[in-house]
DNA sequence: CCCATTTGCCTAATCCATTTAGGCAATCCC
DNA sequence: GGGATTGCCTAAATGGATTAGGCAAATGGG
């Protein structure tokens, strides 16, 4: 009988797709050889498990989205920066929820740094090298950066933000222009 | 033979439980059916399915920690309300990752309606009271505090702030300043 | 062009979680 | 104490994860 054509590639990017349409949490090893007509246990040829899968798609996302947003990074700087940067993560979530969720699974040490989220952290420190930060402050602000747009993402995906009149799209220009001001000031800085 | 006593109390508690030892996503009906030493489909004369288990430890979460919150809130404002509130969270998250982890369950709108969400939404609001915000901002910061809050309590959670040598408490604090900062300067407000 | 090697996909089988149906016995309450 | 309730059980169907082992299709060297 003719053969699927499955690689390993094929069959992450296969992954992907089903998890944009039916959310990552639903991806399985089942789903996705359905999806090509094959056994299950066909797949196990080119993933060894269910969570060497999910993993693949992971590594897949942060790589695809470290690119678009290096893309999106190209050539701006200071709040400009700081706003694509931010808009890049947001399109990316609304365009591929699967995906995205599958950007937050957890890695262990060794595969979280041999994977693109190390490029992740770069870009955010590239982005505050354009306010004028002093290092530890720098890395208390690429985690700030990092838990609002991340938080932000994962509760307006949960649906948290639509039970109110205000727009989503307002609070988060509000909350970027509110990012780029801190940091201008240099952050915690005390009142005086 | 002797009857356990199970209860849809009980079960949702064990759940917790459950959920703090092996995580949320671990739990499952026939897990905590197990901890009871009863059959698996005993359990579903007190939870309807594996869903309506997972909605019950979540609403018990989200419940839990809206009294602790609530507590930590007493008599306080301002800066000082402000990292009371963060610090309540990251506490119950630190001490209890798998109800934390419940508490982000997605829950359809009415049964979010009739939870302890809004509680924690009353108590944010609560805060900002402490700052000078009209309208539209006192929205836009709502999303963006529990954004913080929520997105580096679940980056910390990934192991995502392990890889560096800056202490996570110093960044928390650090991004707790920076906020209260922030608000009471207004916001986003463009520097002049 | 043919045979050997590789390898892609299959069948079969096991294990475990979910869920429903139906039954017996322990418990409650009058 | 006896009837009604209900807690927990057995049985059984469904479906995902995973392993072992086999056949056939692709590939490439002679």
């Amino acid at each position: 009988m003719a053969r699927a054509g499955l690689t390993v590639e094929r069959v992450v990017v296969a992954g992907a797709e089903l998890a944009d349409r039916v959310g990552f949490e639903h991806v399985t090893v089942a789903a996705v050889a359905r999806g090509f007509g094959v056994q299950t246990a066909s797949l196990y040829s080119h993933v060894k498990s269910s969570q060497d899968l999910k993993t693949r798609i992971a590594l897949y996302a942060l790589e695809e989205l470290a690119d678009l947003v290096a893309d999106a990074l190209a050539g701006r700087a200071g709040r400009d920066a700081l706003g694509a940067f931010a808009d890049a993560y947001r399109d990316y979530a609304a365009r591929h929820p699967g995906r995205y969720d599958a950007t937050r699974l957890r890695l262990d040490a060794e595969t979280a740094a041999a994977s693109a989220g190390v490029r992740h952290a770069q870009m955010t420190r590239a982005i505050l090298r354009g306010y004028d930060l002093t290092e530890p402050e720098q890395t208390h602000a690429v985690r700030m950066l990092g838990s609002v747009f991340h938080g932000y993402i994962s509760l307006e995906a949960a649906g948290g933000f639509s039970h109110t009149a205000v727009d989503a799209q307002q609070s988060w220009d509000w909350i970027i222009d509110s990012l780029d001001t801190l940091l201008r000031h240099g952050g915690a800085r005390p009142t005086t």
